[in-house]
DNA sequence: ACTATTAATGCATACTAATGCGATGCCCCG
DNA sequence: CGGGGCATCGCATTAGTATGCATTAATAGT
């Protein structure tokens, strides 16, 4: 039934915050003491859908209620984004100053920075605006122009 | 050799900034493309000692690196938290650009603030990423080793 | 009420990660 | 040199997690 399963997801989150359980196995006997009888798949398919992390450590494996896990924008494709929220592009010396719609700063600097190019040395992202560092001045250039390609790039 | 296990835990930990990794044989392949060739086994006590978190979700899992657990940050010493943060350096004219795990930028930051060295002028740091700009080249190339050398001290 | 459809589970098993143990390479001290 | 003390690592094996498939429920439509 759908309310228990969700009763008892509730019961592992508790449990999970509460103490220091190291396997599936281990809370399955403590979710018996509370009265849900489960087996191991369950719970892993639970905690899957809890996107509860399994932290290992000197002192043993731990599960740990995560951060949410809401993986948001965070992840898209440069090429995908950049259209809809670039701006405009400048800079000097190695230095690349990129403008984007409020709020698109962050998103774009993470998909650069997972290109890994190795012109970029770094990023830093402020709420509209990113600043990057590059190798070179061609570096630089080189950066600029497949930039402004990408981002005129209609979807 | 320590030296290399040390290279090869910062090797793993950008591995899992840039990709998603879901098994330790899927890093292990990676591993081997970049000139590591260990077995299952280290890389499952690499990830203990790293305490990096094993995350399941709908749509598959994959590894993360974590917040590191342990420091709170805004009071550590620098030598304490570089080697547990510390990804890589690079620089350009009087820029450095220094990468850390995620999270590790703003305590790596502070913490450099807080030596208030005159080779520095300022920094500026995002979630993973730390701009310093230095006082000349001859500056930067100073900060650098001395970073370089305090990031290698094993904990 | 009957059948189709979707969810939630258990079971058995495939897959992945952790670990006991021995081998190896260092380093240091006598 | 030679042996002790350490740390690292691979191999083999065990421990632990994920999943395909079948079953049972609950729900909806006619």
């Amino acid at each position: 039934m759908t309310v228990s399963k969700r009763e008892r997801q509730h019961a592992i989150l508790e449990l999970i915050g509460t103490r220091e359980i190291a396997s599936q196995e281990e809370l399955r006997q403590l979710l018996l003491k509370k009265g849900w009888d489960v087996t191991q798949s369950t719970l892993s398919r639970d905690l899957r859908d809890l996107r509860v992390a399994r932290v290992p450590s000197p002192q043993g494996t731990r599960y740990v209620a995560g951060d949410s896990g809401a993986d948001d924008g965070s992840r898209a494709p440069l090429a995908g984004i950049l259209p809809q929220l670039f701006l405009s592009l400048d800079g000097v010396g190695p230095m690349l100053v990129l403008k984007t719609v409020i709020g698109g700063a962050q998103p774009v600097a993470s998909a650069l920075d997972r290109e890994a190019s190795s012109d970029i040395l770094g990023t830093i992202a402020g709420d509209d605006t990113i600043l990057m560092i590059c190798r070179s001045e061609q570096a630089r250039e080189r950066v600029a122009r497949r930039l402004s390609t990408l981002a005129k790039r209609p979807r």
